[in-house]
DNA sequence: TTTTGTATGTCTATCTATAGGTAGATGAAA
DNA sequence: TTTCATCTACCTATAGATAGACATACAAAA
C-alpha cells in the first residue's frame, strides 16, 4: 500500500473514534511511520487531507452498497424493499462491528459547525449519496410492491426520502448511542426496529 | 444570572456547535468578558467544565420533558401513546429550531472515543436517562392501549425499550444530517416517520 | 558510459499560534 | 481580615505549517 493511502487509513481511524480536532497531522505520522512534514507533503493543509478521507470514505461505501437499481438475492430476484433495507443495514453494522467505530460522516456530521467548509461540504455529500441510493433503490422495488400501489405516484418519492432520511438518521443515531454506552446489543435494537 | 452559570452557557453552545475540542478556556473566557484564569477558578480543568454542563443539560432536559408518569393533555387525560411520542420528538425539536444547534449529547457521543471517561460517562446517562424516561411513559400508556393488549406483558418492557432507544437514535441523527445539510426540513421528515 | 538533471520522498529544524494550566498579586465585599 | 473573584504573567506542550537539506532513482545528454 502507498503511504499516501497509508495516511488517508490512520487518519479515518483516528477521527472515527477521536473527532477531526483531535487528530494532529503529528500523531498520524507517527502512526505511518514518518514525520508530520512528510504528512504535509502529500497533503499540504489538514483540510486537503480530511477531504480526501471523506471523499474516499463515501466511494467506499457506495460500492460496498453496489448499483441500487442491480441489487439481485440468491434466486436471482429483484430485492424486495425488506432485502433492500435489510441490506443498508448490514453495510452500518458491519462498519460499526468489523472496525468497532462509528461511521466517519456521523462523526464530522456532529462537528460540523466547526469544520472548514470543504470537509462539511463532502460530509454532506456523504448523506445526500446515502439518500440518493436508499431512495433508487427502494422506487425500483416499490414499483413491484402491492402495498404501495394506493399510494399517488407523484407522491412516492417524497415518501420514500423521508424513509430514507429516516433510516440513515436512526443508524447513525444508533451507531453513538451504542459507543457511547459500549454495547452493540443498541446497535441491533435500531436495527431490528427498522426492519419490522 | 451568576458567571459561572454563564460560563456553563457559553461553554454548551460551543460544543453544540464545533465539539468538545473545538472549544478552549480563553474561547469561553473571552465570550463571557473574563480571563482564562477566571475559568479555572470555577472550574479547575476542563474535564470538570464539560461535565458539570453535560450534568445541567441532562436535569434541564428530563425537566422540559416532566415527569413521564404525569403527562395530561389539555382535556386532563392521561397522553396516548402517540401524544407521548410526539411530546418527546417537541422536546429535541425545540432544541434544534431555537438554538439552531445540536444536542449537546449528539455532538459528544460522536467524540465519545476520545473524550475524558468523566464526559463520556456523563453523555451515557444522558443517553440512559432518555430511554428511562420514554419506557416509563409508553409503559403507563401501553396499558390502557388495545393494540398492544396481544403483546405478552413480560416481552412488553423489551419491545417498549427498543421503541425507544430507535426514537433517540432517530431523533440524534436526524439532527446531525439536518444541521450538515443545513436544512431543518430533513429532521421534520424524521419527525414525521416517528409519529406514523 | 559517464555525467548531469529532475522528480520523489523523506528528514531536521524551526516558526507562530494556541492549548491547558498555575502562581501569585490585587481589590472589593462580608 | 478572611473570602471571593478577578487579574497579570507565565509555563510547558502541542498544533498546523514551512524552509530547505539530503538521498535515491531514473532518464536524457555528452
Amino acid at each position: 500500500m502507498s503511504k499516501r493511502d497509508e495516511i488517508l487509513d490512520v487518519t479515518e481511524a483516528m477521527i472515527r473514534q477521536k473527532g477531526y480536532n483531535a487528530v494532529s497531522a503529528r500523531e498520524v505520522a507517527t502512526a505511518t511511520g514518518i514525520k508530520s512534514s512528510s504528512v504535509h507533503y502529500y497533503f499540504p493543509n489538514k483540510t486537503d487531507m480530511v477531504s480526501a478521507v471523506v471523499q474516499r470514505y463515501t466511494e467506499n461505501f457506495l460500492n460496498q452498497l453496489g448499483k441500487p437499481l442491480e441489487l439481485v438475492n440468491a434466486s436471482g430476484d429483484k430485492y424486495s424493499v425488506l432485502e433492500i433495507k435489510s441490506h443498508y443495514v448490514s453495510a452500518f453494522r458491519k462498519a460499526l462491528k468489523r472496525d468497532k467505530k462509528l461511521c466517519l460522516c456521523a462523526v464530522l456530521g456532529a462537528e460540523s459547525g466547526g469544520l472548514p467548509d470543504e470537509v462539511s461540504a463532502h460530509t454532506n455529500v456523504f448523506f445526500q449519496s446515502n439518500i440518493n441510493w436508499l431512495v433508487t433503490a427502494l422506487e425500483s422495488s416499490s414499483y413491484q410492491d402491492e402495498s404501495t400501489s394506493q399510494t399517488l405516484e407523484s407522491n412516492l418519492k417524497e415518501t420514500l426520502t423521508n424513509t430514507a432520511v429516516h433510516m440513515l438518521a436512526a443508524l447513525q443515531g444508533a451507531m453513538i448511542i451504542s459507543q457511547t454506552a459500549g454495547d452493540q446489543a443498541m446497535f441491533d435494537r435500531v436495527a431490528n426496529e427498522l426492519l419490522k
